[in-house]
DNA sequence: CATGAATGAGGCTTCATTCAT
DNA sequence: AATGAATGAAGCCTCATTCAT
């Protein structure tokens, strides 16, 4: 057997934390099964990393950097801000399309976690900054360009954090109160709701 | 040392519980943590409750009952759908007049515990559907008189289910990415976003 | 209500202990469990004996007691030391007609407790030895006058031994591994077995 | 500090239970004096086993399969059924020889738990039958050959079964009431009996 | 790089017994 | 004589992490 590399080794034992988070929850994810699940040994995940919890912070990182890079795809083609806001809910909304559901059952988990673990929340709040970034800036390019018009009480910000909050919201009750939530209806609430709050044709 | 009478006893726990888990998750919301936060022994605990989790439960139901008697105190003014719309996003984002900030940090864990366990997962389930279901009647009979217009795709359920969701969205973020979502924005936001939804004025 | 005499509580208690213990284990009677079983409480067990080891004591007391009279009632028509042998040999094999399976698996389950309990110990020790008096006497009886003859490297006492013995092992496996002792043939084979030692016809 | 393999360590954990579940019952067996006694920590007995009772079972596993090879070579020289009837009660009754005195007082403890453990008593009961089986066979053997003779009422099968109860009633005695036992008269009773039962010479 | 045995702290729970009422 | 809340000592087990090989 050729050894591995590090960063495959790393890599495959992120994967492993994905899927056994994604079904059984952070609490279940303990080292035994993570290495069960990437078919290796327990030494060997903390060779490769200081702790389970940089395990966990490698793996927000991962899922972030897919979510940008799904949205610059998404977004190549926009014709203007409406468009952009449009692909950034789409990007987070049609997991049928664009995500898979490990990885959001996941990025619930990580949401959890992130209130227990003072270090997985710091990041985590970043994380979410940045995601919400690009978003905030074609609110704000709306707004100035008259595409946009917000309540005198509501900045770009708020906005971006809104739309932010809404589609956080479907991931968790999507996780926790499935049945709840209407199947398919998502993403249509969710334009409706965008449209209604940056008052956009 | 006064013996209590179990109700109360039973309710000094399920408050240490709530402390203990607003400030320190519900992971590390250890019994012997509760206990000492509620002055008591561990066993005493297991006394009044057959497990953790069932103190845990508990609290789920009592949050739930607390939320659903403001609702009816805040709607009692309410003169058309909309205003129960209104009534409903008010109860649940404005913690500073409704809710106590340790409420929503609990309800922000349990969902995350609802994840992990599912026993209180369907517990979870369900107090969301309870919660729901007043805001569901409200937006069918607005829809119905002519008071709100759902786009064809969304029923009223969808629309509640998109309402609902948003409201736990900024309690998540609230809880794990507070900067992210500029203070006292949520509830303009949200209410613009509903009238969006609705078609309301 | 009127309270009831103390005897009469023991009394309860005792027998609480003696069902509970038949379907479910010493282990598993919990003090919690024998008052319910009682329909009491907890509190009055101890304030009526000092100890749950005591209230065993005395129920291995009374099944004693009861055995002792059974064997009494039995041998009344006995006509010579063999009859007073089948007696015995009856007595304790033929629950169906003389003890209860109550009785039967709680003394199992007593012997069980002997083992890990030295005061228990003690006392079984010496209840086996008084029951197994008049087994050994008439053996002895029986030698004396000829009825019986034994080998010479067997005296009375180890031929009483024996049978108990035998007893015991029926009653154990009775409880334990009731499959591989087939229905009904108890009595008989140990009859067969006493009249092989004893010499008897 | 040598680490040892799997296969040793569960061996070592399984002398441990034997030894002071020998001399201080299965109750008071804790994980914690185990561990003890075998020198190691706890967590060590539930990394190589997945719980208490499982070392439990093992150990039973164990002595069944002494027993099964002690039985083989004493038959080995077995002319008739007649002496593998006295080979397996010899292998049973002569412990000075054959067993150890820890493995009497484990297996009589074990008994007492196949009681209140429903998973051990299923394995006792299996390993009782299996015991017994080769005896059964051989008393077949023998009243097929006209070598025995048995009561009309009594099958090989209950033969088979009275010496086992005769045995395990020894075992237990001998363990909770030795002094009732005259030393060293077991063997030679217990072979009268059998040779009653049996009508052999 | 890799294995897997070993550790040890700590978690939840059970239960006989005590005690205020 | 009776209640039932309260105690506290253990018990079993889990798990991230370390370490000898």
């Amino acid at each position: 057997m050729p050894r591995k590399s590090s960063k495959e080794r790393r890599a495959e034992i992120v994967d492993a934390l994905l899927r056994v988070m994604a079904d059984q929850g952070y609490a279940k994810a303990t080292t035994a099964k993570i290495a069960e699940e990437a078919g290796l040994t327990q030494g060997l995940i903390h060779y490769h990393f200081k702790s389970k919890q940089e395990v966990l912070l490698e793996l927000l990182k991962r899922i972030i950097d897919e979510q940008q890079q799904a949205l610059v795809d998404e977004s190549v083609d926009a014709k203007n801000d409406w468009d952009r806001v449009v692909a950034f809910i789409t990007v987070h909304l049609r997991p049928e399309e664009n995500a898979d559901p490990h990885t959001v059952a996941s990025w619930v988990t990580i949401t959890a976690e992130a209130i227990r673990q003072p270090e997985v929340g710091e990041v985590f709040t970043q994380s979410v900054a940045d995601l919400q970034a690009p978003l905030a800036e074609a609110i704000s390019n709306g707004v100035a360009s008259g595409e946009f018009q917000l309540n005198e009480s509501i900045g770009p910000a708020a906005a971006a954090a809104a739309i932010m909050s809404l589609i956080q919201g479907y991931y968790n009750l999507g996780v926790t109160a499935r049945q709840v939530i209407p199947k398919g209806t998502a993403f249509d609430s969710a334009l409706s709701m965008a449209r209604g709050l940056l008052h956009a044709s």
